[in-house]
DNA sequence: ATTTGTTTAAAACAAATGTTTTAACCGGAG
DNA sequence: CTCCGGTTAAAACATTTGTTTTAAACAAAT
């Protein structure tokens, strides 16, 4: 990675795509400035409208730019783990959605889009949404219809699920305040690790007790 | 409430105060435009550089004044219920939590307003931790300990009390997600009722698999 | 070598937006 | 009545920022 001349001749167009990623998900869409991503791509200002049309063009180009690298990942170590028991599938999913969410060094990128676009969603939300994020709740709630058994209604599986997301949700969304509540919590791989293991054990617990109640007839509300 | 004229002679900086807050919980301090917000009030654009000396000093003000209404009524709340069995208190301190965090008639502001600084922390948000977020959290967790027994490990009652607020706030940061996940929740207080009991017994089964679980020692790490 | 299409560069534009200025207004004190 | 402190009003300012324009540079084709 030369970081002045050399590489001034590659693409343009994808340097604008790295430097704009940085920065759209540090900033977000509105307060990232587009000279501040011309100067770090080391590209002209007219690029932006050049290659991307606008900076719109470039946000959703940068969104689905990283969703798809992302999920690529995810999938292979989901799979990996397919033949494993539920309760084992579920901390392996727990595991990777933290990691995704708090593992700075490789992408969290990913967590603070998210974190973002569920604040304040932009034009890009729905896509999202439609190809990434009803996916994966879909995998999610599978691998809880397995723990719960086969009698559990439709609305335990998704109420469970969503207690899950929540759970590991929070450490990203109030990233800054559980600095404060904990401050020996560095989100290092080790902390983010038995992380998991409480947020899995707390989660099985929860559900076990869902499982054995009777699941109440859908209130007519 | 009139909504023209004859409220037009009170007080200019009370108006500020209350057209800032619904605008400033909206959109976020960046995106709100001081000209919408002395619209709203009825009030000259040097409004407010006169009272509040731009538009920083009145954002502070605008949360200072939500914040100490908002806690005011949990504490009230919450001391009605001093003398029960710690579960239905820790039911309590979910109802209310849930309650102002999405009940969208009385002062959803709350929670918006918290989301936003999560998400993007401003020159309060240390103020909002100091004061509000970090009793409020004390709270929870004498709930907690009292549940989980004298023997529980501070860790194991800050995370417990972690996981609770993560189960709340899941429904506040990722609204627009709930939605698409669950057509059918609609935030209304039944709705939020329901889930409140959900949440409780879910967060309790968490809790009592914590509290048999011999507290490991604090690793070294 | 000239032409032609693509990419980059620099400057100019235009709209949005927080702030400041300057003058008018208004009620009460002297 | 007149003057004054506090308040409001309208306009002007200055800055930021996304976009457009115009021209130059460059490479490939003829």
């Amino acid at each position: 990675m030369g970081t002045d001349q050399d590489d001034h001749a590659a693409d343009a167009r994808w340097r604008l795509l790295e430097a704009a990623s940085d920065i759209f998900i540090e900033q977000g869409f509105k307060a990232a400035k587009t000279r501040d991503i011309v100067k770090r791509a080391h590209v002209n200002l007219a690029a932006i409208n050049y290659y991307f049309g606008g900076k719109e063009g470039l946000y959703t180009a940068v969104i689905q730019h990283t969703a798809s690298r992302v999920f690529e990942e995810q999938s292979q170590r989901l799979e990996a783990h397919a033949a494993s028991k539920p309760e084992d599938r579920l901390m392996e999913y727990i595991r990777i959605f933290l990691k995704r969410l708090l593992d700075d060094t490789l992408q969290a990128r990913w967590g603070k889009l998210i974190a973002r676009e569920t604040v304040e969603p932009t034009a890009a939300f729905d896509m999202v949404v439609e190809k990434y994020i009803l996916p994966a709740h879909a995998e999610l709630k599978k691998i809880i219809r397995a723990i719960l058994g086969r009698g559990a209604s439709e609305e335990s599986v998704r109420r469970s699920a969503m207690s899950v997301v929540g759970l590991c949700l929070y450490y990203q969304t109030a990233r800054r305040a559980v600095g404060r509540l904990d401050p020996d919590f560095h989100f290092a791989p080790a902390d983010v690790s038995r992380l998991a293991e409480h947020i899995t054990a707390f989660s099985l617990a929860g559900l076990r007790d869902q499982a054995q109640k009777p699941s109440r007839p859908a209130a007519t509300e």
